[in-house]
DNA sequence: ACTATCACCCTCTTTCGAAG
DNA sequence: CTTCGAAAGAGGGTGATAGT
């Protein structure tokens, strides 16, 4: 769209009609532009005065005679140079030289006075009138800046559909720039008058060239203007950008040091709770070393005979198992003088053994064996079974593989079976009998609990044969078996001490049974029989014992 | 020398889960 | 559903060892 501020110097024709969007005060006819004609009635006009300026149409618009209307481009600062006289006072120079129509004159010479612009501002202040082209102004120009109107009224832009006008605060701004002189930046805008001009001058004047070359200059000026200005906003955009970069950048170094600070306090932290773990752990051990220590020396005490422990380190699951894929018989196991015959090994030594279990260590398969028989009963692969059984043995000190658990339990469990259907009577001494007693305690409690085996039926049915007394108090076995069972764990310790007494205690060897911590209250079949005989109430054990079971059970 | 005990190995059967 | 393979258990054989 385009906006053309014209003064119609030449009187109209008075025709009406038409309905363009032109801001006329009369009914001047429409165009394809928007123009503010200023005009003094149009064709409405009845006065003469009215005739001299007036709003007049476009050209072509109206039937009117003058093709070419002398339209003076409404120069902004010629409207307000109306409130100064030096400004008018340079029009009015201007008025002689410039072959304008008379209407254009009078109305120069009408505005030639200081007074006129007041009668105009009263004029449009009555509502209507000739000067209703400042009301309009003053609603262009009003909104813009306020107090600063006159130095905004050349911009034009808001005419013009310019967008400079958005340069129009910063420009004010612009150092070396007069605010006097912003009523000359219209000067660029008004390049449709200029051909106006041109058109109502046709023969170009001198006068003419030096307004053009000053406007040329001036917009030179403002051009430069504008490039140092924006040359300074964009430094300044840049050095705001290089701020926030270095604040970003100090904020990230800040947060590096912060998580750096924060994994040091952390490693340092750890490697204190490590200290204080190893710390413990070393005190655990001299603790349990002491302990041990005072044991072994009460038990040499009251034995009068040397012991032996097995070596503390125990080897793993994995060691042992290697060990057994090595080679048979090179198990690495605690070793008692007493066990084996004078002469065939170093007493109290150890060495690899000839893969024989000696009898402490056959019971401690069995109590650990016993312990887990819940989860044998359940379906599923033994294997991990036996790896937990081997790693108990381990852990009390006796280096067995599992194939080996395994193998050692499945022989004395065949022993077990074929010396109960053997039915022959076993002599209290026999090697057996001891850990014989705990299978057939197992089996009695087993098929007490539904599982019943062969084995177990083969005790049953053989309890008044070979081994005396072992079923002939199935309620006295099946609890001390249970106590057995329930507890196996606890028994852990140095080969043939706890258990022992503990199997004293359950035999009921009553004055000597903690006296006799030995092998010999074991290898007492009758008093092991008799034991079982009298039985032992393990009901409130066999509660505590479940959930120290499931303790151990992991 | 004989017997009992034990370790080790092997075979057979059963069970169970995966695969077709 | 059948087949197959692995695992577990039972059972037997054999040789070594210790005790009688």
């Amino acid at each position: 769209m385009n906006f053309k501020l014209a003064v119609d110097a030449g009187g109209g024709s008075g025709a009406t009609g038409g309905t363009d969007d032109a801001l006329n005060d009369g009914a001047g006819g429409g165009g394809s532009g928007m123009m503010l004609h200023v005009g003094a009635g149009g064709g409405g006009g009845d006065d003469e005065a009215a005739t001299e300026s007036r709003l007049s149409r476009w050209p072509g618009d109206e039937e009117t005679s003058i093709k070419e209307p002398a339209w003076r481009p409404l120069d902004i600062d010629y409207l307000h140079s109306t409130s100064g006289s030096k400004r008018a006072g340079k029009e009015k120079v201007a008025t002689p030289e410039s072959p304008a129509p008379a209407a254009a004159a009078n109305y120069f010479k009408k505005s030639d006075d200081n007074a006129v612009a007041s009668a105009a501002a009263a004029a449009v202040s009555a509502g209507g009138g000739n000067y209703k082209l400042f009301s309009e102004l003053e609603a262009i120009y009003k909104p813009g800046s306020g107090g600063a109107g006159v130095a905004q009224t050349g911009s034009g832009s808001g005419l013009t559909g310019d967008d400079n006008a958005i340069l129009e605060p910063p420009m004010a701004d612009l150092p070396g720039e007069p605010a006097a002189d912003a009523p000359q930046l219209n000067t660029s805008e008004t390049s449709a008058g200029e051909d106006a001009a041109a058109v109502v001058q046709p023969q170009p004047q001198p006068s003419a060239d030096a307004a053009r070359r000053k406007r040329k200059r001036r917009r030179q000026e403002q051009l430069s203007a504008s490039a140092s200005f924006f040359e300074r906003l964009v430094q300044r955009l840049m050095e705001q950008q290089e701020s926030l970069h270095r604040q970003f950048l100090d904020a990230m170094e800040r947060r590096e040091r912060e998580r750096a600070a924060r994994d040091e306090a952390w490693r340092r932290q750890e490697a204190d709770k490590f200290a204080r773990e190893a710390a413990a752990r070393a005190q655990d051990r001299a603790s349990a070393a002491a302990r041990e220590a005072a044991i072994i020396a009460y038990l040499e005490k009251i034995s009068g005979e040397s012991i032996t422990l097995p070596p503390a380190p125990a080897p793993s699951a994995d060691d042992i198992s290697q060990d057994a894929a090595a080679g048979v018989g090179k198990e690495l196991v605690p070793y008692e003088g007493g066990d084996k015959a004078p002469g065939s090994g170093g007493g109290g030594m150890l060495h690899f053994s000839t893969s024989r279990w000696p009898k402490h260590e056959v019971e401690a398969l069995i109590r650990v064996r016993t312990g887990l028989e819940g989860r044998f009963q359940e379906p599923g692969l033994k294997g991990p079974l036996w790896e937990e059984v081997s790693a108990r043995m381990a852990a009390a000190g006796y280096g067995r593989s599992a194939k080996r658990c395994k193998e050692k339990w499945e022989n004395i469990n065949k022993y077990f079976r074929k010396a109960k259907e053997s039915g022959k009577k076993r002599p209290a001494q026999a090697k057996t009998c001891p850990y014989f007693d705990e299978l057939d305690r197992l089996y009695s409690r087993s098929s007490s609990g539904g599982v019943q085996s062969s084995a177990a039926v083969d005790t049953n049915a053989n309890a008044g044969g070979s081994n005396v007394g072992a079923g002939d108090d199935a309620k006295g076995s099946s609890e001390l078996l249970d106590a057995v069972v329930k507890y196996p764990d606890v028994h852990y310790g140095p080969p043939g001490f706890v258990f022992d007494r503990e199997q004293s205690e359950a035999c009921g060897g009553g004055n000597e049974g903690r006296e006799d911590a030995g092998d010999d209250g074991n290898d007492d079949g009758d008093g092991e029989e008799d034991g079982i005989g009298k039985g032992r109430g393990g009901d409130d054990q066999e509660e505590e014992g479940e959930s120290h079971d499931h303790d151990d059970d992991h």
